[in-house]
DNA sequence: CGGCGAAGTCAACGATCGTTGGAATAGGAT
DNA sequence: ATCCTATTCCAACGATCGTTGACTTCGCCG
């Protein structure tokens, strides 16, 4: 029995599904045990047998990488525009960092994860290129990144939210290709 | 009696602050009407007898004024810096920006507030630079903008949250001035 | 000083939240 | 087919939320 795929395991893995679902749309505290058992077709008390309580679930919820590509390795007048594409992937294929950033602003724990996410992903890869004040070029790329995400993707802010990939590395591409290897 | 200051108008101004203060650190749906209340001295039915609900309190302690400077009348070689330092001023001046941010990720009416405010303030410093693009440009440095306030302000990613206001102005101000006057 | 309206407190309401324990059900092994 | 256990539902708990209405206190005008 043991390792073969159990029914509980595939509710298990519905819940988690559903909850990345409705804290990526509603935030934490917005998005309720009920509302992530309504989704997922189970009944509340199911969420929390299967997770303990509702902060646990968050932490495994919003549990992700970054998967960064080496920029060291790629030509370097792109590695903004590179880095950049990478991360609208990420975006727009995982909803993960849209739960972090969605709940980040009213969750401290959140806050937290955001901080150590981007500390020990993000800046190895800015280290790597040999830039001086590597931290501050590290949050300086955060900062365009994760507005960007919060304009687009949060905010619908208009005519960002409906912008083209291509036109969209093609302006703010320079920005992170300035902070990661430019002049400051 | 009639223009003269009486002790309600003076209540009603604490419980403006508190729920001000209440919104910024803690966002719509954790800000209560009772701990603003309590941060106004007062019980919490006072909250509703004066704003009738606490979507209307929200909805005035949002409001307030980008009070852009005129751009197209300074050198338009720093209209990066002059724009990126009026905005660090707002910051730190006034927590109404920190409501609207905190708050616009989880509450739709606040992003739409949100929208109308860089809609209707930010767009027409832009156009009056007379730049291509005018919208793109405008969304472009709102994302630079609220990202750079997110990670600094409510995030606290080290170390853009204890960079000086001078090294903020020189590390983004270029970001801002492409923005509003380079090529994209 | 007495009264009257404004200002504030108090207790409670219905709703919803996260969470719990026990009853009901299902599904696979014997 | 029957039992046993894993899985699920149901009902309810205490807490907290926004909100309401009745009661109490304060402050001023005559």
């Amino acid at each position: 029995m043991t390792g073969s795929i159990t029914k509980s395991d595939r509710t298990r893995a519905a819940i988690l599904t559903a909850a990345r679902t409705q804290f990526a749309q509603h935030g934490y505290e917005r998005a309720t045990v009920r509302s992530i058992a309504r989704a997922a077709g189970i009944d509340a008390s199911m969420v929390i047998r299967y997770f303990g309580n509702k902060e646990h679930l968050f932490a495994l919820a919003s549990e992700f990488e970054l998967d960064l590509p080496a920029l060291a390795r790629g030509p370097r007048e792109s590695v903004g525009q590179v880095l950049l594409a990478h991360f609208v992937n990420l975006w727009e294929g995982n909803e993960s960092l849209q739960v972090l950033l969605r709940s980040g602003v009213t969750n401290p724990e959140a806050a937290a994860t955001m901080q150590r996410i981007f500390g020990e992903q993000l800046l190895p890869v800015v280290l790597s290129l040999g830039s001086d004040r590597p931290r501050e070029r590290a949050a300086l790329v955060a900062s365009q990144v994760l507005g960007l995400a919060l304009c687009r993707y949060i905010l619908h802010l208009p005519p960002l939210d409906t912008m083209g990939r291509e036109e969209l590395i093609n302006d703010v591409g320079p920005t992170l290709q300035r902070y990661l290897v430019g002049p400051l």
